[in-house]
This record gives C-alpha cells, sequence and structure tokens, in this order.
DNA sequence: TAACATAAAACAATCGATTGCACAAAGTTA
DNA sequence: TAACTTTGTGCAATCGATTGTTTTATGTTA
C-alpha cells in the first residue's frame, strides 16, 4: 500500500500538487474554500508529509545531532533529556551520538553528522579532545554547533557551562566550614576546562580562608572509581594525611569511600568526602555523597534554546557563553558538624 | 560555500552526473580509467554524498529509531550503546526516543518516526502500554519493528528478552541456600512481561523448594525508590517478618536497603537483599547488592543484528524470539553464609 | 569492409515537496 | 468600457542521487 502523496491528493480534487502544497502551508494565495478542501482530504488519505522531500528541497533535516562522551551517565542523560524537549516542540529530532571520550570516535562522529546532514550540532566533548579540526570542519559549512558543560574557547562557538568554580568554591568552602584543613582534591590531568575551574575553585577557596595550599594533596587521574580507589590509597601513604577529599567527580568520590570503609577510617569523623555532578547513586552510598548539582535538565533546555536561536539567525550570529549556577548539594559525607 | 555534487565532480571531468554516480558506486560498466578518475575529483572536491537526495531515490533513510523508557538508566543506555555498534558498522544511524513510560508519548514517538521516515524501529515497550495500535501502524507500513526486553506477545513482531524466570529463580534458589525461608518479592502491577516473569520465578523457586508461598510477602508497586522504601516499610509491619527480599528492580531493592537500615537492621543477617538488572550503584551500596545481570551491550548487540536481519529479508519475515540468559551477581547483601 | 557484438557513457525520468513566474478570471477605478 | 489591480491556480524547474533506456565509440568477425 502506498503513502498518499501530494500529488495523490491533488489528482483526488482535480487540482495541481503545487496548489496543494501551498494549502497545506497555509499560503495566502490559496482560497479557504480551497484550504478546507485540501485539509480534509489529506485527512482521508491520511497523508504524511516526506520529511526526506522537503529536506531535500529546502536544505533542511530537522535533525541534529547531540555528541556526549556517553549517554549512561545521568548527567548527559538529563541534557539530552533537555534538549530533546524544546527540540521536539518544533519539529525536530535529536539523534545521540556517543564519543566514549574516544579522540576518533568523535571525529567520525562529527563527520558522520555531516554526511546525515543534520542541521546542526550539540556536543560536549571528550577528555581525549585536544585539537578541533572536526568541529571547525562543521563550522566551516555553516553548520551551528554549540558545546555544553566540557567546553574550549579554541573554538569560536557559542556554550552552556555551569560555574564550576563557583561550585568547587562552594563545597571547599563548606568543608573549611566543617573544620577541614587538610583538603585533598581530585583532578584530571586532560585539559578539559571543567576540571580546570574546579580545580581554580579549589585553590582559591583555599587561598580566601588561608589555608596553605599542598601540592601533595592533588591528585590527577581519569577520575573513574578505579582512579579514586588509587587516588585515595595514595593519599593514605603521605605522612600528613588528608581530613577531606574533594574529588572533581562523583565516581572518583565513591572509589575514595570504598578505600576509606576498608581501612576502617570514618566518614566524614577521620575523612569528609565531597564529590561533583550529583549522580543519583550518590544519594544511595553510606554515607550518602555531597556533592554538586548541576540542573542538567535545565542546562539542555538552555542549550537547546541557544541552538535553535543561532540556527534561526541568518546572518553571522555571535557565539554566546552561558554560565548557569550550581547548586552545593550537603549530604552525610562532609557534615563533621551535627 | 556550497557542498560538492556530483554534478560539480561531472563538470569538471566533462562527463554526465550519471556516470560519476556509476563511478562511485562501482558499477560493472563503469571503467576503471574512469572510477578512479572519478573516485580522485571526488576526494579533491571533498564530495560528500548527500544522504538526503539517496534517501528520497531509494526511500530509505539510513535512520533507525530506538525508543526506550528512559536513556538515563544504565540497562537501557547499555542496549542502545550495542545497537549502535552494530548499526554504525554498516552506515545507519540511531534516533533515541524516550516515552518516558507515559502511553500518550510513546504513541506520539511511534508516529514522530514514521513521518522521519526511520527505516525501523527497535522499541522497548513503557509500563503503562497495554493497547498496540501503534505499533502496529508501523508494521502495517512495512516499517520493521524489533522490541526488547519490555516485550509483549500480543504484537507479532521479534523480540529479544532475557529468561527473567530463569534469572528470578536463580535469585530465590540462591537466598534458599543462604537459609532463608521468608523470601518476599517487590513487583509490579503493570502488565509487563519482564515483571510478570520474574514474579513466576519467584514462585516456582518457592514451589521447587517446598517453601510456602504466603501472599502477603508479595507487594506490587512502581519499583522506584520510594516504592521501594514503602513496600519494605509495609513488610515490616506484618507479624511474621520475611527473612529476604528479592525486588525486581534495584531502585526498589535500594529503597528497602535505606528502610532496613533506619530500623538497624542487618543485611543480610537479619534480612537478605537482592534486587534485578546490575545497575551500576548496586557495587555501590553498602553492603553491595546481589543482582542480576542482563549483559546489556550484548542484549543490544543481538537485537541490532536481528533487526537487520529482518530489514534485508525481503519478503514476509518470520518473527523470531531470542532468549538470553543472565547471570546472578552474588554480593553481600544475601551472603549469609561467610 | 560491411555487419554485428560489446563496452562505455549519455539521456532522461524519477523520488515528493517547494516556489518563482505566468496566466486567467474577477473586481476596481477613471 | 478600457486599463489596471487583485486573487487563485497552474506550469515548470529545482533539490541531488539513482537507474532503465538509448546512443556512441570500440572491437571483433566473416
Amino acid at each position: 500500500m502506498q503513502k498518499a502523496t501530494i500529488h495523490h491528493i491533488a489528482e483526488k480534487l482535480k487540482i495541481t500538487a503545487s496548489t496543494v502544497s501551498r494549502a497545506l502551508n497555509d499560503h495566502p494565495r490559496i482560497s479557504d474554500a480551497t484550504k478546507k478542501l485540501v485539509q480534509k482530504t489529506a485527512q482521508e488519505l491520511n497523508y504524511q508529509p516526506n520529511n526526506i522531500a522537503s529536506a531535500l528541497r529546502n536544505g533542511k533535516s530537522y535533525l541534529i545531532g547531540v555528541i556526549v562522551p556517553t549517554a549512561d551517565r545521568s548527567f548527559f542523560a538529563s541534557v539530552v533529556r533537555g534538549i530533546e524537549e524544546i527540540a521536539n516542540n518544533i519539529k525536530y529530532k535529536v539523534i545521540i551520538c556517543q564519543s566514549y571520550d574516544i579522540f576518533e570516535k568523535e571525529v567520525l562522529t562529527v563527520d558522520a553528522l555531516l554526511a546525515a546532514r543534520v542541521d546542526g550540532i550539540i556536543a560536549s566533548i571528550g577528555k581525549n579532545t585536544d585539537t578541533f579540526a572536526h568541529f571547525n570542519r562543521a563550522i566551516m559549512e555553516g553548520i551551528p554547533l554549540v558545546l555544553f558543560d566540557r567546553t574550549t574557547d579554541q573554538l569560536e562557538v557559542s556554550q552552556v557551562v555551569i560555574d564550576d568554580h563557583l561550585g568547587a568554591y562552594q563545597v571547599v568552602e563548606h568543608l573549611i566550614q566543617q573544620g577541614c584543613r587538610r583538603i585533598a582534591h581530585f583532578t584530571s590531568p586532560k585539559k578539559v576546562s571543567v576540571f580546570k575551574e574546579r580545580y581554580r575553585g579549589y585553590v582559591d577557596a583555599l587561598h580566601a580562608y588561608n589555608i596553605p595550599f599542598d601540592e601533595e594533596l592533588v591528585v590527577a587521574s581519569n577520575l573513574q572509581l578505579e582512579d579514586g580507589r588509587r587516588s585515595m590509597e595514595q593519599l593514605l601513604t603521605l605522612k600528613n594525611r588528608p581530613d577531606a577529599v574533594f574529588s572533581s567527580s562523583d565516581y572518583g568520590a565513591m572509589g575514595a569511600m570504598q578505600v576509606l570503609k576498608e581501612h576502617k577510617i570514618a566518614i566524614p569523623g577521620d575523612i569528609a568526602l565531597a564529590g561533583f555532578s550529583n549522580e543519583p547513586f550518590t544519594s544511595f552510598t553510606d554515607p550518602p555523597l555531597t556533592t554538586v548539582d548541576q540542573f542538567s535538565i535545565y542546562m539542555g533546555n538552555i542549550t537547546a534554546e541557544l541552538f535553535f536561536e543561532q540556527l534561526k539567525a541568518t546572518k553571522n550570529f555571535k557565539p554566546q557563553k552561558t554560565v548557569l549556577k550550581p547548586a552545593l548539594i550537603v549530604r552525610e559525607s562532609s557534615m563533621k558538624r551535627k
């Protein structure tokens, strides 16, 4: 059974396809009578416009590509959800692609999206990405690009980030207020701005409270669970142990928590603990983990709105940077003072 | 700057677009010399085929729609990853859509995918779905449909599931071997086969070991964290409390764990605990949660392979049902005997 | 070398929707 | 009533790739 086209409608009404097309698109030069007739017939024939055909004609696909390192991290999944909410409202569909933090895969993905003729790309950059030619390729083809969370200033594009500096600052300030003085920090060696910013927030908070910065308390790793374990073990070998750990990722903090428990070190009694991202599991841990919420769905909304603004803008659009405020979530893992 | 088309290549080489097209598609009637020349020129002009145009011509979009209740559950995210692995290998792109377990949203999504002219749909049915007209619409349009995990026998389509009965049976058998005799079960009131199957596995294991079935030990809910909490509180009001809880979802088990801790009830000492799905957080809980792994990435692979098999099959394809074996993962929450 | 086979490439239609332009009918104005 | 405007449709080209059907070279055979 064939799907109905505007030609079928036209034939049935003894008019031309162009009239049908105009009628369906509410063109002012078509009489109301014809419009109604066409709409009615379209219904009868269960007509559904062929997006492919119109995509070809007007060079739009109504598809946007979203690239995330991994979609099974709650943060990214929620941002994607936020993007979808906005996109679906205006007939756009979202293609989700995962780079798995692998640079080559990210490059391939960008190229695949360009080949698929997406109308634009929203991306969060992989941890191992430090050259951006693939994204520049998209920009040069006139494909709008908006980055969120894991962004870079090496590209002239709009970006939406949270104030990682502030989030980290608040965590460290909170730890200090709980009486901690030797606060360790798990960070990433990668040139990803979010981690650099959190590191800055950590350092600045220490300064602000006149707490000496001690390089041996900063451990760089990939910030996964196992990394957190290793980093914590390393810290425990120090003569002068920390009394708190602020990890740039919840997974890293989780690894630390496991190690501390294995060593029968009290949390937060001996060592307080805080993570970053408010992954869902953080409220399930024992003790529940202090962390920073990033309002991820909202971030997705904002990112999508910025994206579509740029998509509509005909001329050269000035890249915008939106900075969202994070929220410190205090849970037991850091509550030394009840 | 315009993107190169086959016409640009043709013009440059003083041949026609059809020759270029055939050369690029390695048509036997084109001389090797021409083929090489065309390929070289294509490279030079950085030609990328316009998928939209070829989609229109041969009625294929190279897009497949994947509908999941939510993409931020590790199980679904991993299945999607498994699907993507296969799909991307053969130039297909995956559109991920979330139904959020809302029936209306699921219907809209199916229709949107049909309108987007996807080449097929892979779906896991929402919890609240009990009529299937929307999926039948896809089938009638000749769009291949494959279901995974949350499936139904009311549709004549291929499906990939794990043996939920076996998984549940193994959990309950394990609990019995640990000495538990009053094993409670959290299930869903919904007509979702996975939960029905797990319930059957629970009942059958009890039977097999001559343990009486007690209706008051079975609690139906939505199986989220809060539901698990409520269900556990309810069980604790019984005169004759259970000595184990097997929840059909890890989140439900997590809720139970929180309540038990609040009541200072030892896990697994007083009450053993087991979930289902092997969500990542289950290894982070204290104690780590016994659960069932579903080999989700593999499930995605299998699902995609079945899907593409069906897509290639020209004639009426006989729906197949693939059943995968799950794996019991024993952790401390159920280890009464060390 | 005429007749025919084969290889290589051109021609033209097609997929379905869109749109600039042409054109006819109806309405308006002087 | 001639001249012009407005309104409603039709015509035909277009987007880029694909493909059945010629057409044009080239090669082979008798």
